[in-house]
Order: C-alpha cells, then structure tokens, then sequence
DNA sequence: TCTGGGGTCCTGCAACGT
DNA sequence: TCTGACGTTGCAGGACCC
C-alpha cells in the first residue's frame, strides 16, 4: 500500500542527511529473544505501580497505548498485553552494535537517543553511493545483524529526515527531495514539528494554527509575540523547512544526573539524604568515568502533588567528588524548608561540565585537597573489578545501623 | 488518567560589575 | 559620589525530546 507523501518522488539529490530510528527499540530487542510473541500486543515497562511504557508494539500500539503512558492506564487499554520489564544493558549493548554499523559508513553519525541517529553521508556518495541506496544498506544490515527494523528518513536537513522516518514507520524509508520539502510539511500537523509538544500545541490551536501550513502563514514576529523569541523564530523557519543544524558527532555532554522516584512519597529528611547519598555516589562516578567535573550542583525534588522545585548552587571549583556533591545537595534540600513534606521524587545533577583534567591540573597547585578524590578513584577501581555494590558509604549498606533492632 | 529517567534549551528575574 | 544603562552570570521554573 502506498504511504501517505509517498508521491514526492525519489529525487535525493541534495540529501544527504539521514535519520535513522529503530522500530520500538526496546520491545524489538525482546521479541528477538521471544519470537513467540511475534504478532502479540507487547509493553516494556517497569511493572510497579509507578512506571510508564518505554516501549511498545505495534500490535499494542493499536489500542492506544504509547510510550511515557502510564503503565496503569496502558493495561486498562489492553489487558491482555504481555508486559515485559526492561534490561536496559541489553538494549545499550544492541544500541552500541548498531551505532557501530552507522560508522562503517560514515564518520558523521550524531546519536541523538539510544535508538536513533542523524547520519551526514555526503562524503560518502562517491564511494558508497546515493544517498537513498546507503539507507536501504543499513537498513538491511541493522535486520541481518542484531534482528531488528528501523526506518530511515532522506532529507536535505535533519528535521525533515526526521519528520520522513517518523512518516515512514514501521520498517520503511523515504526520501523527501529538496524541491519538495514544502509540499510534504505544509499539510502536515502542526504538533509534528521538534519542538512543538502539548503546551505550544495549545498556544497554536488558539492561534487558529493547526497544521504546518497554517503556521508558516503566521508572521514571525506573532509568533515570537505568543510563544518567545528563539520559539517562534525557530518554528517559521521550520515551517518553510529552513534547518541550518549540522550533524555533529561527539557532541560534548552538558549535564549529568540521576534522579529517582520512590515507590511510595517520603517524607522523612533522613531517608531524602541517604537518596540524596546514593543519587550523588551515582553522578560522581559517571562524572569520572567521563572524564568531567561540573561546578553547578543542583536538586530536583517532586512534591506529592507533582509540584517540582528546583535549587542549585555554583561551586567555586568544578567537582566530580561525590562527597561534595552529596553536602551541596543536602544544604540545598535544607534549603528549600522541605522537612517533612512528603517527596515522590528527588534528584541530583551536575552542570556548567568541563574536562577532569583541567580542574586536576588547577588543584594541582596547591588549592585544597581533601583526599575524597583520591578514594572515590580507588572505589571506582573496586568497582570495575568485583562490581557495582562492592564498596559502598555506611550508610547505604542494608540494613544500616538506625534500621538493626538492638 | 496520573504521570520514569536521562537530558537540552529557553525565559524571566535578580544581582553585580563596569 | 551618585545614577542609569548595559552586559554577564546565577538561579528557578518550565517545555520539550527520546
């Protein structure tokens, strides 16, 4: 059956952006393992009662569900859905597999989710071929190595490709030509943009604007007028398919965290500090691991009521201490006047990164040194040989001193 | 209906230095 | 010395993405 904007043609001259996205990564990845659920509503979802889809197929997908759903409201959509828990290191592993198969064919792939990347593969037409013929080969070979699909959208910039994978799913591909780009976004919906979600959606609506062609209508400075100055500027120039972005490989990471719900609200600060602990033991390690420090330190802390605040606090020296990490995050905690308010979530991040080894080189000089540094390294060591929990703080060692009945 | 966890980016405001 | 304009930085909140 012929796809709907599959009358473009397939002219990909002038397209040399790829994006690929693989076919409801996760629940994909566990179908391999499990062919007898082939055809079968799938979910990969935590079970708890706090969880939403990660993932699902398409067969679930027909009765509504989606991922970011809430898992409760998904089994009451389909009850009879076989729900799988996730294991995220094997997704990573079949994530780093197909990544791999990316860079086989061109050194210009811009990962931009575990399951989805932004190929530049205009240095590869002579050695390898159109544009369109390179995504029918990682198309094939994504199938022949790791028994997944993906879709591949063709485009002369990334959120065309984008917007043609999403048009082409499941399993497809398709090329967008440049002289056609206005033809396939005008009558599209507005909410299939990047960067228009629910609210802005709703700012549209009652603009009167509700599909791409509406918008690019719209002068640009209402726009900026209602939605902001980068917002509206940026959607008039999608609208008429203006994306100036490069595919950039080894984009630099901004911010690292951790955050975590709990499966019932808390509301005792002892055991928000000791969370608080565990999350900034978590960062500091993948700060290491990275080779970052960052000097911002910020906590993200969800009332029961979904209320969020946030608090954060620039350090005088980057960081990738967990120690210091853990005492900024608890003087913001007290901070916030919390007590006893009952959280569903908190968590830790750490931002303004900056490569490890500069801010080394400057404590090298004789600043202070309090020796945290020098043990978290050697816990690190400890870990990668016997593994996560071998070495952990006191008081995260179960059950802790303040829970044994003496 | 009842909302995870990892991020990025934008906006508005206040404080501060020049 | 005081004051206003302006740019920068820090902070908080929120929208959005996968």
């Amino acid at each position: 059956m012929p796809r709907p904007g599959s009358d473009l043609g397939s002219d990909d001259t002038g397209c040399p952006i790829l994006h690929v996205d693989m076919d409801a990564f996760y629940a994909s990845v566990e179908l391999r393992e499990r062919p007898e659920l082939r055809g079968v509503p799938v979910i990969v979802g935590a079970p708890g009662a706090r969880g939403v889809v990660l993932s699902a197929t398409y067969e679930a997908r027909r009765f509504g569900v989606h991922s970011a759903m809430p898992m409760t409201r998904a089994r009451r959509l389909c009850p009879r859905a076989v729900i799988i828990p996730p294991s995220r290191g094997k997704y990573s592993e079949v994530s780093r597999g197909v990544m791999e198969i990316f860079h086989t064919f061109t050194p210009e792939v811009e990962p931009i989710a575990s399951d989805e990347a932004f190929l530049d593969v205009g240095g590869a037409r002579k050695r390898l071929g159109p544009p369109a013929a390179i995504a029918a080969m990682i198309r094939e070979r994504v199938v022949r190595e790791h028994g997944i699909t993906c879709s591949v959208g063709v485009a002369n910039s990334k959120f065309v490709a984008k917007l043609a994978s999403q048009h082409c799913k499941p399993d497809g591909l398709m090329v967008v030509p440049a002289d056609r780009v206005v033809d396939f976004l005008h009558p599209l919906p507005v909410a299939a943009l990047w960067g228009v979600g629910e609210r802005t959606e709703q700012s549209l609506v009652r603009l009167g604007i509700k599909t791409v062609g509406d918008l690019a209508r719209v002068p640009v400075e209402t726009l900026q007028r209602d939605l902001g100055q980068a917002i509206g500027a940026h959607l008039a120039a999608l609208a008429w398919g203006r994306d100036e972005r490069r595919v950039t490989p080894n984009a630099p990471d901004k911010s690292i965290g951790a955050e975590e719900t709990f499966a019932t609200d808390v509301g005792d600060p002892v055991k928000i500090r000791k969370e608080l602990l565990r999350l900034s033991e978590r960062v500091a390690a993948r700060l290491r691991e990275g080779a970052h420090a960052g000097r911002t330190v910020s906590v993200k802390l969800r009332r029961a009521d979904f209320t969020t605040i946030s608090r954060s606090r620039t350090l005088r020296e980057p960081t990738d201490v967990a120690r210091v990490i853990y005492t900024t995050a608890c003087d913001l905690y007290a901070a916030a006047d919390l007590d006893g308010i009952r959280l569903r979530l908190v968590g830790v991040r750490v931002e303004n990164l900056r490569p490890a080894a500069e801010v080394t080189r400057q404590l090298g000089l004789g600043e202070r040194e309090t020796g945290w540094r020098e043990a978290e390294q050697a816990v690190d060591r400890a870990t990668r040989r016997f593994g996560r929990d071998a070495v952990l703080p006191a008081s995260l060692v179960r059950p802790s001193f303040d829970e044994i009945d003496l």
